[in-house]
DNA sequence: CTGATTGCAAAGAATTTGCACTGCT
DNA sequence: AGCAGTGCAAATTCTTTGCAATCAG
């Protein structure tokens, strides 16, 4: 939800390296490291378009690429809740798992040390050297699965995704 | 890799749902049941048109929204690897991490009970209730990670994904 | 200067949908 | 018989690409 700011901005991430900056990779970088929520290319494209109008949507989608490449952010797809868009958010420091309400559609996110703990066990077991982790869970949220809400009222479906 | 049969067919399971069978779904559920890998709509089809050969796209993706609405199927996205394409798996007694190598492409599963520690932990903290989950893992596995296979090849990006 | 980056427009990949026809149960 | 399921073709959604013009370093 909110977003502790990393130790570097993502600019200076891009300049350290020696990777161009221009207007409007700065315009989406900014977007990215301000946003509250998750979003998509479309979303993206559109914030980012008040620093930068003419920005175009190939630049976007490229800057995307750029950036996982680089690993600094990385990719969701929560469940696939609407469309099979993308969303993207600052790689954090812990990685977190992210829970998608398939009544309501909230995303919550939480960390946990088991989850550290079960990382390590991977590359530890398997040798496999783990660069990327992506946990998503589907389901009911708490206010959603609870059977007191509303007697009345038929619980919707909370087996499986809205649409 | 190799899967062991679950207790009733997906034949079953639809028939005792009163869910109708005809000869396009019996295809597509043979060939997910007996499939030895992870398949996406395409595949899928390609093979199922070997036991029915009119069976059209549209079906294919229609039986696979039903199997995901039942629960029956899991949906994997293996971290692109390749394209945005899903791939389907019969949902498996326990659930099972994908690892997905960036630089060989090879898929590797692996269960732990910390796994299942984790989910039940996720449960408990959030009064979340989990319903599906996707853990994938991106990185190099055991043989493209280790230094020592050719030390004069210089070694491929395994940081990122292939494409 | 000069190659990396961009905009544009078109193409591509994966999936979904409307509708008339077919075939389970 | 009746309605769920199917095929077909077109539409949608999301993303990528080729190429000429532009701009950062």
């Amino acid at each position: 939800m909110s977003s502790v700011p990393q130790r570097r901005s993502l600019l200076d991430e891009l300049a350290s390296r020696g990777i161009r900056v221009t207007a409007q990779r700065r315009a989406v970088l900014e977007v990215i490291q301000e946003a509250g929520e998750h979003l998509d290319a479309d979303s993206l494209l559109a914030r980012a378009r008040a620093h930068e109008p003419g920005l175009n949507r190939a630049t976007v989608y490229r800057t995307i690429a750029l950036l996982k490449k680089l690993r600094l952010i990385d990719e969701l797809d929560l469940m696939h809740l609407e469309g099979e868009k993308h969303y993207y958010e600052l790689k954090p420091e812990r990685d977190h798992i992210h829970m998608a309400c398939f009544r309501c559609g909230r995303i919550e996110e939480f960390t946990s040390p088991l989850f550290e703990h079960l990382k390590i066990e991977i590359g530890k077991q398997t040798g496999f050297a783990v660069r990327v982790v992506r946990l998503e869970v589907g389901g009911a949220c708490r206010v959603c699965a609870s059977p007191a809400i509303d007697p009345l009222k038929s619980q919707e479906d909370a087996e499986t995704p809205l649409r």
